[in-house]
DNA sequence: TTCCAGGTGGACA
DNA sequence: TGTCCACATGGA
């Protein structure tokens, strides 16, 4: 157990709440479970922006500090938007301040999103925890025991009913579809982290089932592609209504993701979301 | 009960 | 190229 003080945005209720991470479970006493690849953590919040990490110095250097990519400055990221020039933004800005675009797994990311399309986060959370649940290593830390969350093998190697109890729906078939792509090669995700966003956008929508929406979301949360502007029913909502002359992409870049995010969250908070998944 | 959700593939004009 | 619709499921 390690304690780190955090100077800039860090807030996990927010992070949890943003709609990028699907497993993250938060216990009574504020702190949150996450389970990244092999790896998990208890992280609790202490007071004066200080967070208690429930692993060693070198695990948190190695792993937790990419994962919260506790490298960029965000507020310095928000601080670039004028409210007088873009007042949505900045009040979307201020809303979401301490969210952080995590360093997800890139397979974990691909097929979280694909299981995303057409749900609302409640039902995304359940069907990615079935199928932990269904296809995944049964570890153990001192907290108890947990799932990690499956290889392209192991759901592979999943019968069709089993696939099809995880509730994914017409979903399945797309799941399976990346599954053997990435088994077989045909999709290199290690490859893909150090191409160029179009290259990845490109490599992604190649697969059936993922269209440019889940592929943006797979480029900015699992490929930390900051630049990528996922656009669903919210983010579309929010052009229409409060960018009718157009949104300022090319103003924005290279943090387009980071601001996008921002304002996902301020409106779908702010105008009612249907869940409180 | 009805509406809607971090969409996509496929048919058709 | 653009538009329309079916697709499974569950939360509110």
């Amino acid at each position: 157990m390690i304690e780190i003080q955090i100077h800039d945005d860090f807030d996990l209720d927010r992070i949890a709440d943003s709609g990028q991470c699907f497993r993250w479970v938060k216990n009574d006493a504020g702190s949150y479970r996450i389970i990244h690849a092999e790896a998990s953590l208890r992280i609790q919040p202490l007071e004066n922006r200080t967070f208690a990490f429930s692993c060693s110095e070198n695990e948190y250097r190695d792993i937790w500090h990419d994962y919260f990519d506790l490298g960029e400055d965000y507020r310095s990221v928000r601080k670039r938007v004028s409210p007088k020039e873009d007042p949505f933004l900045a009040r979307a800005c201020e809303y979401g301040k301490g969210i952080r675009i995590l360093r997800q797994d890139p397979w974990e990311t691909l097929i979280s999103f694909i299981i995303s399309q057409n749900r609302n986060i409640p039902a995304i959370k359940k069907s990615v925890e079935l199928l932990c649940e269904a296809a995944g290593r049964r570890r153990e830390d001192a907290w108890g025991s947990y799932c990690q969350f499956p290889s392209p093998e192991e759901i592979l190697a999943l019968p069709d009913e089993a696939l099809a109890a995880c509730r994914l729906g017409y979903r399945c078939r797309y799941v399976k579809a990346a599954a053997m792509d990435v088994a077989e090669g045909k999709l290199d995700l290690g490859r893909i982290q150090n191409e160029d966003e179009e290259e990845a956008i490109r490599a992604l929508t190649s697969i059936c089932g993922v269209g440019v929406k889940v592929a943006n979301c797979v480029s900015l949360f699992g490929l930390h592609h900051i630049d990528a502007f996922p656009v669903d029913v919210w983010i579309r909502r929010i052009l229409e209504n409060e960018y009718p002359g157009g949104y300022p992409k090319e103003k924005y870049s290279p943090y387009n993701g980071i601001y996008q995010q921002y304002m996902f969250y301020y409106y779908r908070t702010l105008t009612g979301r249907g869940d409180k998944g």
